[in-house]
Formats: structure tokens, C-alpha cells, sequence
DNA sequence: CCTACCGATCGGTAGG
DNA sequence: CCTACCGATCGGTAGG
């Protein structure tokens, strides 16, 4: 309850609705009084925080990659089968975009052309890091022979069918997270565990 | 040289050059003047081809859909192999998206958000027309044996993987749109023609 | 952290 | 199609 916890509760609760506004209705189209409203502050208020508003949207997409780093860093210290730590892979970065609550890596997607240049450069230097975790785990899977030969395109195919979901993906919808989690594993690994390869009829539905 | 073709021709450019803004910095980051500018009109000038700014983002939206799915519907129409089908949607999809000049898709799939409920009923209706060319053909990969099981969610992810490119692909970068395309097909098709399956080696670069 | 307000810019219009 | 301008809203600040 001391002063600097208090304000780093208000700064993550602005942090917290401004992505959910940012990602809902656009940066652009949020105005710094609705961040505010919905923060429970007054319209000039916010500037306690954050010095500008180009700020807010930065610190919105770092901290979100940041902490979906952590996730998939963890998930890369882990030992597993390829097949297995891809899958984990998979799961957790579908969690990133698509669980209850997670705006601020769709607002990375969604609005990354507001972010003015230093803002990228930080962010781009964060997303090296993520994408190199992937890498590693995917060479594991070609050296298993689960992913014949992963081109640099195969990579950024995989990750814009991953990162499109967050378009059409809607919670209440028909299709969950998990059943997206395992054919998306089937979609990308062409080179099927051989037990099941020959028998196409176990797919469920 | 009459009146409506002015007419028209102004109403055109002005679509133009509001896809290369829009595209460009967003929708919301472009300001009617910055149209109208680009136009070589003054600042209030663009209300006689258009009520109001959404009315551009809806022209704009729904010209590139309607001018995409007359190029994939001529193809529809071509008699050919399943795979040659597959890559000629494939090739004109991203020559849709990425060719020069080609501003007006990339502008449906960034600032769906900013584009209001009317107008997006009217594009989703072209849309489902879009999908169902690609249907048809997946359909006969299908039967070829080319595409194991296609279900929604592939369907999905491979839209995904292609309109991702968006985001990714530079004229000027490394990678061309024709090694893209041939990336994509091999990215897509699991089941690869029998003479070339067992020789991974053929891939060049 | 609030009240009151600033200069700038926005989409769109009146009158010609 | 232009000139001149409107009311609204924007991000951000001065003073307390």
C-alpha cells in the first residue's frame, strides 16, 4: 500500500485498458480521454504516468512481448521431444494471442504502423529473441525428420497462419483453442509420426 | 472527354491515392485533406464524388474485392490440373496483394476494424464469393490426393499464411513474389508429386 | 491527481 | 470545383 505500489497498480491498470481499447477499436481511434474514463481518472490525469500517448502504446507492446518471451523461453529450457516442445510452442503463443485478456500482442500486430520508429526498434530487437527460440526448436524437428526442410518463407508462413487466427478467431465461436492447437501441428508438419501417417480416418469430427 | 468521364476519372484517382494513404499510415491517420492534396484538390473538394470519408474506405474495400474476384472467377473457369489450379489462385492472390500499385486488398485486410457494419456486410457477402473459388479447388486437390483433408481450420491457416505477406514482403527485399508462390504451394501440399518426394536435394538456393 | 483550458486539427458545409 | 469557415474533438499543459 505504499505510494510507488499504488502507482504501479494505476500504471498497469493503464496499461491494461488501454490495450484492450487499442485493440478493440485501434490506436488511433482510442482517444486518451477514453483511456482515461475507463482507468476511472480524469481526462489529464493519465500524463502521471506515461508522457505521451505514443508511449502508452509502446509500453502496451513491450511489456507484452516481454512477457510472451518469458513463456516460450521457459518452454525452451524444457526437455522434450521436438514434436512435443513444438506443440508447446504452438500452444502457448495461440494463449499469447487468443486467451482471456491478452491484448497487447494483437495490438502488436494490429497496430504496429502507429508505433513511431524508436518504439520499433525495441520492439524489433525483442522479437529477434522470440523468433530465434522458435528456430531452435524447429531445426530440432527437421533433424527428428518431422519438418523435411524449413525455409526462412516455410517460417514466415507458419507464423502469419498463426498470427491471422487473432482475426478470425472469436471465443464463443465453434472451434476452440485446442482443437486449433492440433491441426495447426498437423497443417505445419507434413511428415506424419509413421504409426498414424497411413491411416487418415482417426481425425476426429 | 465529357463530363462523366472526368467525373469518373476524378472519382478514381481519388480512390487511388486514398489506398496508398490508407495503406500507407491507416485510415484514421489520413485526413481528408492529405486525400484531397494528393488528388490536386482542395481541401473540400472530394465531397462531390463521395459523402463522406467512410463512403472512400467502403469504395476503396469494395472495388479491390470486386476487381480480385473477377480475376480468381476467370480462373475458376480454366480447364486445368488441380495443382496448376492451386497455383494460379495462389499467384494471383499475391500478385493481389503484393504487385505494384495493388493498395486496395492490403486495405480491406489492415483497417477492417475502421470500415462500419453496412459496409462490412457488403464486403463479407464478396468475400464468401472469394472463398468459395477457393473451395471448389481445394475440393479437387482433394480428390487428387493432393490436400489429405482439408478442413475449415486449414483453410483458414492457409489464408493466414498468405495474407500474412502483407506485412513481411518488400519489393526490394530478398525474396520474390515467384519463389514465394513456389514456396507456398510446397508449404500447403503436403502430399508431393511422387517423382520428386524422395529428393529434397533439387531445391535450389 | 483534478479543473480548466490551450492550440491544432479533424470531417464536413455554406455560399458562390 | 474553390474559398472560407463551422463545431467538435484531439493530445497535452498550467496552476493549483
Amino acid at each position: 500500500m505504499s505510494r510507488r505500489a499504488d502507482d504501479a497498480g494505476r500504471r498497469g491498470q493503464l496499461l491494461r485498458e488501454s490495450a484492450r481499447l487499442f485493440r478493440e477499436r485501434g490506436y488511433d481511434a482510442t482517444s486518451v480521454r477514453d483511456i482515461a474514463a475507463a482507468t476511472g481518472l480524469q481526462s489529464g490525469s493519465w500524463v502521471y504516468h506515461f508522457k505521451t500517448k505514443q508511449d502508452i502504446l509502446a509500453a502496451v507492446m513491450e511489456q507484452g512481448l516481454q512477457q510472451a518471451l518469458e513463456r516460450i523461453e521457459a518452454i525452451a529450457r524444457e526437455e522434450l521431444p521436438p514434436r512435443e516442445h513444438f506443440r508447446a510452442l504452438v500452444r502457448t503463443h495461440l494463449d499469447t494471442l487468443l486467451g482471456p485478456g491478452q491484448d497487447f500482442i494483437p495490438v502488436l500486430l494490429y497496430d504496429w504502423r502507429s508505433l513511431d520508429k524508436p518504439g520499433r526498434d525495441r520492439v524489433i530487437a525483442l522479437q529477434k529473441r522470440y523468433e530465434q527460440v522458435w528456430e531452435d526448436v524447429i531445426h530440432q524437428l527437421q533433424r527428428a525428420g518431422d519438418w523435411a526442410m524449413p525455409t526462412r518463407i516455410d517460417r514466415l508462413l507458419m507464423f502469419g497462419a498463426l498470427n491471422w487466427i487473432v482475426q478470425w478467431y472469436r471465443p464463443r465461436g465453434p472451434l476452440n483453442a485446442t482443437q486449433i492447437v492440433a491441426e495447426a501441428e498437423k497443417f505445419f508438419l507434413r511428415t506424419l509420426p509413421r504409426a498414424r501417417a497411413r491411416r487418415p480416418g482417426v481425425r476426429r469430427s
